[in-house]
DNA sequence: TGTACATCAGTGAACGCGCGTTCACTGATGTAC
DNA sequence: TGTACATCAGTGAACGCGCGTTCACTGATGTAC
């Protein structure tokens, strides 16, 4: 009698058993999306793993079925996110095809801005993973690497460009370090910004106020 | 028999109980030391109150004689860790009365550089726990805006040291303004170089070498 | 193209572990007289 | 100043809980023929 209930239970709940291959990989990246979101939120060890499978749609025990350890997704979460945010800049970079200052001014608006500070969720993983980066071994620092590497190589170009276009002169050794320099007071804006949204909302908002300011007459 | 070797080894270990209320105050001190350099290192959800109550020399469970719960340990850290950043940079400031110039150059040399980088267990409390502080709740991000504001305001008035010592003409506003824009960008550098600095030690050195003499020509 | 069967993605219970917190206990300290 | 006793900081075991991970099980999918 109670093994019968017990298996019938199963049953209505365990109807999708053996999915696609397609939808196998639709699932795997449902849980790098809502592992993007959460860990940027709340830290990678602010969030487990049974949480992270329920906002994905599945239960957590499928979970090894795509990640060989917890570790391994906070990779692939490290990975996609610095992918994406390099491609977001390389679109910014390409609606202003004449104009590197106009390039510089949208990235920098998008970047320190109310908007960006108060949704780390969809934001920038440099900014989201700055601390969890220096804490979660080489593997991940060698992510964040890969993508500081690209920030700095993108706006640096950007710089040049900007010089180009303005026929200013500027060496490309100048350009790297004004690029160093942008970026790490861009990230410093956000973060900082973030760490008083709630307690000091004014502030966090002088602080990218005049951030943003300041950063776009560089 | 078997209460008697309990009861026994129980007299052993328990050998000082009952202390003085001077070596209360010390043992309480010893924990927040003991959590100020931990919670730095690996955050306050990264390191548990067993182990720091190794660290300062205790067992764990007189922990809740001294705090009311590990969060309570956090505000006081926070509390502690901002004190003591804000009279380091009053020392500095009152190490150099008569040149601001100077006292803002030891700044940004103490703060932007490798040693700083290294051993964030004794450093800058709003770099160790700028993520932290945002995922902590109001009371501690309230303990952040105290240590930001004295950042702010500070380095306002070395500002304005600086320019009356050298006959410029600046505003109140306009110091504050670059006041806030400084204090970013060391931040932004000293954790952007902190988040890859065992994976990419060159890179990480570039992000300190570059704001450094930046931020000194400002 | 049809059939027989092995594969494997998902389920949900279970494992061991470490966490923050609570507890009974001890006996020197601190205090009331 | 001396005495009797209550207080309370430290100890170490124990609690409940959530974590990352493992497991037996299911049955449609994918494949070998």
């Amino acid at each position: 009698m109670m093994s019968i209930i017990r298996s019938d239970l199963a049953r209505k709940v365990v109807d999708v058993p053996r999915i696609t291959q397609e939808q196998k990989r639709l699932n795997h990246e449902k849980i790098v999306n809502a592992a993007g979101a959460g860990f940027r939120l709340r830290g990678i060890d602010g969030i487990g793993i049974e949480e992270l499978m329920k906002s994905a749609g599945m239960t957590h025990g499928g979970f090894y079925n795509h990640f060989a350890s917890k570790d391994d997704l906070a990779l692939e979460v490290l990975h996609q996110g610095f992918t994406d945010s390099l491609a977001a800049l390389d679109a910014i970079r390409e609606a202003h095809p004449r104009s590197a200052r106009a390039a510089l001014h949208d990235m920098v608006d998008g970047y320190v801005n109310a908007e960006h500070r108060d949704h780390p969720e969809i934001g920038c993983a440099s900014a989201a993973f700055v601390t969890d980066a220096g804490r979660h071994g080489a593997a991940a620092q060698a992510e964040y690497r890969r993508g500081l590497d690209g920030y700095f190589a993108t706006i640096t170009d950007m710089l040049l460009d900007r010089a180009r276009q303005s026929g200013t002169e500027l060496t490309p050794a100048e350009a790297r370090e004004r690029a160093v320099a942008m970026f790490s007071q861009m990230v410093g804006a956000l973060v900082l910004s973030r760490a008083v949204a709630d307690a000091a909302p004014d502030l966090s908002d002088e602080v990218l106020t005049v951030n943003r300011r300041r950063l776009k007459k560089l």
